[in-house]
RNA sequence: GGGCGUUUAGCUCAGUUGGUUAGAGCACUGCCCUUACAAGGCAGGGGUCGGCGGUUCGAGUCCGUCAACGCCCACCA
């Protein structure tokens, strides 16, 4: 075919151009009628597009993208999908402060609710029928956004291949996957003690918690003895006294043994308590004696458990200490002290008791200050606190040996890259101390599908949900009615109640191989997808959707989601630090891509080693984009002769040998990228690359200008290591390479079957040829730059001292060596290598 | 408190089963407008491979230990 070569090739333009092309021409259309074993499919994970951008947002993907890059030339059809994971918290969050809005589910929908263009302070109420449709608009533009700058990224996904989370597929098969759980007894609902996030008044699940370093005091409080002595307790929550149940020790505390079975009286309260022993108390820990409220913290439930404790729990789901005094407290000193508590938040009840236990003189010290880890959720401001409600969990080992063996088991069969990310899948669920709460008392998420029939005093039995035909899903319950009811019994006695709550996002990310590959509507497709190739994604989800993805996987298919799960490093900003919105040091990718081209991001995300934390580096950009510049002008060179010429016409001897260290090369990258080693691959071509530009072409340059069968061998060579260097390149910086394939070769590069050996043959010659060639070369240089010359003076007389074999190399080679070289005629002698150059500005 | 990872040139990082003189790019120095490329090319200087102790003929590489940094986890009275 003819040639279309520019004058002046130039980066400018190519992604638009291509995605464009690309999305028209269908290049990355998945072709469904591929069997399972022809096909490599990804979970790719799906984005929370209510979060920023930022450049973790590009780093994995990219990484990603090459691979799935690599498999497609390599013959696969590759099943890349991709997902926007915009239900959820933060999304309403996101929703709240653009808005300036507040849900109230009590409030009826308003149909002419258009929200304010600057949101008003304090926040309006909406009902949660408007406060939804908010978050459906709001998601839909954050999609836009995010598939723009894959689509600029060049990411290689299949864009009639998407799914939200919130959607009403996702929906289906979430709600599906629930109940399908239920019926095998693998999801519960319990009435128990939850961690709660006063301010979302949501439950929250261990995977979403942290720790924050907050400061506090030991206050030491004094209870009063049996006997009327002290018994002097340490404790950061005074505040508790009023909800405490008991006081526990160690069994084996000397100091405490006399007590075991009598019992204290609190402070201020006058609540008769029982003095217990139990070996989670530590005698280490304050005064080795703790008091027990219901509840302050993870122990005093394992504590309320265990020791089978009463229940008197005084925080409410809004965070308040409770108006009433609570009917345990007796005397009126102490219905006058809670008086004083009533109402409150922990933190100024803490003040107020502090207060009130000074003035009676039971703080027997000043509180020592001191920093310590409280439990927050992960996007919460407030700590948590412990109330009692009734949750959905779903069974994950967290509470069943033997559950837990098995998916440690399965941990094990999945193939971890790097291998060492499996350790944190395996201290996770050996951490595990509860099951998976998924029910979440929040508004944009999926319905959990149940009603729960209200007996004849209208209220709920739990313990018989009524669930709907799974052909009707998905559903919500606070607005369908279940088969045998009408909508008029909602509420009364005899009729129904709709769960009002929603499943947590990970509940329904946690089957995105499930709604990707459609399990509910397209049983073919499914079959052709899972178990899916990959997993790609980031270290901090291991937990959360790894974790919960295998274990939706086992109990509904008995298998692993995927082979593989290829786990990305943490981003880091430009000073090694971890990014973060509070900080202030988030760096965006569009101003990047914007500055040193998509192309140039893309090499610096895949210059990070796999599972390798990586910072942003504004140096390795440039030098992506330089070698992208490069492939623009080494191309237009290797392209500049003539017409097409067959591999036949190559036999020139360092032509063959540059083609055998090309072959050597295709070897090594196509072996970096089957263990998932994109940066090998990278690094291995384009160390390649550049000693093909500096070395080779100089030595062939002369000769190419020419004619004959030289020059014809020097042009076919050059035409077939061309095409090699950009397929290997493609992978990594797919519009470059695209636009160059586009210059002499009909179709995309990206759909051009990947290098092997077989192209090359009978074409391979004696690597040593241009490997000496190219030192000779590079001694020459050096005398001429340590003369101060230019490149192109003459070299009067050249010799070469070496051994027998660089000698013999070197005569193959030596007609394009002198061309490069300016030199007349090599001298060869003997010994060990020296290259003695005489310059014409010597003479 | 436990675990994982990292520590190599001023900076950012490679270094594949232990094997000549430890590599690349950036930055720095010098030279060159050579007809693919001057927002480029060529050449060069620069490192006791975190500390200590082992194994070995030989250790950046394997083992032990300590330290710093990062991340994850932990029952936080």
């Amino acid at each position: 075919m003819t040639r279309n070569v520019p004058d002046k090739p130039t980066l400018d333009g190519l992604e638009s151009k291509w995605d464009a092309l690309w999305e028209s021409e269908g290049t990355f259309r998945f072709d469904r009628t591929k069997t399972r074993d022809e096909i490599f499919a990804i979970d790719t994970p799906p984005p929370t597009v209510s979060g920023s951008l930022h450049m973790g947002s590009v780093f994995g993907y990219v990484q990603t993208d090459a691979h799935a890059r690599y498999r497609r030339m390599s013959g696969k059809e590759v099943f890349y999908p991709m997902g926007w994971d915009d239900n959820g918290l933060p999304t309403e969050r996101r929703v709240q402060n653009y808005y300036g809005v507040r849900c109230d589910p009590t409030l009826p929908f308003d149909q002419d609710f258009v929200p304010s263009e600057t949101p008003p302070d304090p926040p309006i109420s909406v009902s949660r029928r408007n406060f939804i449709a908010l978050c459906h608009g709001l998601t839909a533009e954050d999609e836009v956004v995010f598939e723009n700058l894959w689509r600029t990224m060049g990411l290689s996904v299949d864009w009639q291949q998407t799914y939200a989370t919130i959607d009403e597929h996702s929906q289906r098969t979430s709600q599906r996957a629930f109940l399908r759980n239920l019926a095998r007894g693998e999801a519960y609902s319990q009435d128990a003690p939850v961690l709660w996030d006063v301010d979302f008044k949501t439950a929250v699940a261990q995977a979403e918690l942290e720790d924050r370093e907050r400061p506090g005091a030991y206050y030491r409080i004094a209870f009063g003895g049996a006997d009327g002595s002290d018994v002097l307790i340490e404790t950061t929550r005074p505040e508790l006294v009023c909800c405490c149940v008991a006081l526990v020790a160690h069994p084996d505390d000397e100091r405490y043994r006399g007590l075991f079975g009598s019992s204290v009286t609190s402070p201020l309260f006058g609540v008769e308590l029982p003095v217990l022993a139990h070996n989670l108390a530590d005698p280490g820990k304050g005064s080795g004696i703790a008091m027990v409220c219901t509840w302050g913290d993870t122990t005093d439930i394992t504590w309320w458990r265990e020791l089978d404790l009463p229940t008197r729990a005084v925080i409410q789901q809004n965070g308040r200490f409770q108006t009433e005094v609570p009917e345990w407290i007796a005397s009126s000193q102490g219905k006058t002290a809670y008086q004083e508590i009533s109402g409150l938040y922990p933190n100024q009840a803490q003040q107020k008791m502090a207060d009130l236990l000074q003035t009676s003189g039971d703080l027997r010290t000043d509180p020592k200050p001191i920093t310590h880890p409280v439990k927050f959720y992960e996007k919460g401001d407030r700590p948590l606190e412990i109330v009692s409600s009734r949750q959905w969990y779903i069974r994950n080992g967290g509470r069943d040996d033997s559950l837990r063996q098995t998916l440690l088991q399965r941990g094990e069969g999945l193939d971890w890259v790097p291998d060492f990310m499996g350790v944190r899948y395996k201290h996770w669920v050996e951490g595990l101390n509860g099951d998976w709460l998924i029910s979440r008392q929040r508004f944009f998420g999926v319905a959990i599908p149940l009603w729960y029939p209200l007996d004849a005093e209208g209220l709920p039995d739990y313990s018989a949900p009524i669930a709907p035909d799974e052909s009707d899903l998905p559903i919500d319950p606070t607005s369908a009615t279940p088969d045998g009811y009408e909508e008029g019994q909602r509420g009364q006695p005899g009729g129904f109640l709709g769960d009002p709550d929603i499943m947590d996002t990970w509940a329904t990310a946690s089957l995105t191989p499930q709604i990707a590959g459609h399990w509910v509507d397209d049983p073919d497709l499914f079959d052709r997808v899972f178990p899916m190739d990959i997993r790609p994604q980031g270290p901090e989800i291991i937990r959360t959707w790894l974790f919960s993805t295998l274990l939706r996987s086992y109990f509904e298919h008995g298998q692993l989601p995927w082979g593989h799960a290829t786990i990305n490093g943490w981003i880091l900003d430009p000073d090694r630090k971890k990014m973060s919105k509070s900080v202030g040091n988030v760096v965006t990718p569009l101003p990047l891509i914007e500055e040193y081209g998509a192309e140039a991001v893309r090499y610096w995300a895949c210059n990070g080693r796999p599972g390798t934390d990586t910072a942003v580096d504004y140096g390795v950009m440039k030098i992506g984009r330089r070698l992208a510049v490069k492939i623009l002008n080494a191309s237009r060179f290797a392209l500049g002769f003539g017409e097409d010429v067959g591999p036949e016409a190559i036999d020139q001897p360092i032509d063959r040998s540059m083609l055998a260290g090309l072959a050597g090369l295709v070897e090594h990258a196509t072996a970096a990228f089957e263990t998932f080693d994109y940066a090998r691959a990278l690094e291995v071509t384009e160390s390649s690359f550049w000693s093909w530009t500096d070395d080779y072409l100089e030595l062939v340059k002369a000769r190419a200008y020419g004619t004959g069968p030289e020059a014809n061998s020097a042009h076919a060579s050059l035409q077939l290591a061309l095409s090699v260097y950009l397929r290997l390149f493609a992978p990594i910086l797919p519009f470059v390479t695209e636009e160059v394939w586009s210059w002499w070769r009909q179709g995309s590069v990206h759909r051009t079957n990947w290098p092997t050996a077989r192209e090359f043959e009978g074409l391979l010659g004696d690597p040593d040829v241009l490997a000496r060639a190219g030192e000779v070369l590079t001694a020459v240089r050096r005398a001429k730059s340590d003369a101060k010359t230019s490149m192109r003076t003459e070299v009067t007389s050249l010799t070469v001292v070496a051994d027998p074999t660089t000698i013999h190399a070197l005569r193959d080679a030596e007609a394009d060596l002198l061309e490069a070289a300016r030199a007349t005629g090599i001298e060869y002698r003997e010994g060990s290598f020296v290259v003695e150059a005489t310059l014409a500005v010597d003479a």
